[in-house]
DNA sequence: GCTTACGATCTGCCCGAGCGTACGATCTGT
DNA sequence: ACAGATCGTACGCTCGGGCAGATCGTAAGC
């Protein structure tokens, strides 16, 4: 089941890490779970990127539509659809700026925040059954290192050392 | 730049848990590492796949190339370029089972080996890089965690509780 | 020997997502 | 008033990847 790298001479220029890649395992696991939270999703009639949407709403302002597809990484002409769906079911208010017509400024209305936090308690019930299968010890540090890496601005690209 | 989100009131039916949800940190993570970690492959001219294919291989006795396909969590149909060049490169070899010369017995050549400890050494290197911005219990309980939540066989759906 | 099952391979279809372009509305500086 | 920039929106292209079907060789059971 469970394939842990055996160690291994050590390689040209680097030291051995005696673990797999962090991506190899990271991979998977971001996609194991997204799978897992897609019933979940689902079940409200919310797409993945509708969630991103709904959940990064409220934690910062919002200046732009385009602003807030680039704060969740997402394409800026493929977010409209989405938007437009949000707000035709009053899950997000989508009003002209008074100080700059052309821009739109979004808010979570009620009923968003309220479906947003619905299908959040459920997302995190389940991740929390999934950290449960971690010692205490190493699910906070798990946790908390991986707040700590999401908060990092930006990962520099990696360079080839080695003889290309 | 980091958004941490705020503590908010209980949802119903759910433990407030004041994290961001673990999916939420997991994918942007996920995305910045392999875009990081593109130009070390790029300049080995391996394509993801064929890197996992190679990472695969040594670590596990191989059967069938479909089991190696599911593995990795690859298509078992596009897995057939890959092993074609990985195999025209000289760094697999692919060989009839004399058993059951339906399948073929696909195994690291040392060549393949060779770039394959070269690659992963860059590419820890870089991952290494950037643990280094976390306190060392942190990174210590991230990296147990993720091998800790790696290892698990599978992650069960989340359940929708709340009236769907 | 025949039928059925299985592995590898090929081909084609479809979808989601990234990306560029274009256009109308609007703001800003001159 | 006019030029240039900015935002939202629509359209179209392209690519990667998941999926289904078809073919061929081989194996196993009858």
């Amino acid at each position: 089941m469970a394939e842990h790298a055996a160690p291994r001479d050590t390689p040209p220029g680097g030291r051995p890490t005696d673990r797999p890649d962090l991506a190899a395992m990271l991979v998977p696991l971001c996609r194991a779970l997204v799978d897992a939270e897609r019933p979940v999703l689902d079940a409200h009639g919310l797409a993945m990127w509708a969630y991103a949407v709904l959940l990064h709403l409220d934690e910062t302002p919002i200046r732009t539509q385009a602003a807030l597809a680039e704060a969740i990484r997402a394409d800026k002409t493929r977010i409209i659809p989405i938007l437009d769906d949000l707000e035709a079911r009053g899950l997000i208010h989508r009003r002209p700026d008074p100080g700059d017509r052309r821009v739109r400024l979004v808010s979570l209305t009620p009923e968003g925040r309220r479906l947003r936090d619905t299908v959040q308690a459920d997302i995190q019930r389940g991740e929390e059954r999934l950290l449960a299968h971690l010692p205490a010890a190493d699910r906070d540090g798990f946790v908390r290192g991986l707040v700590a890496l999401h908060a990092l601005p930006e990962i520099p690209p990696h360079q080839p050392s080695s003889g290309a």
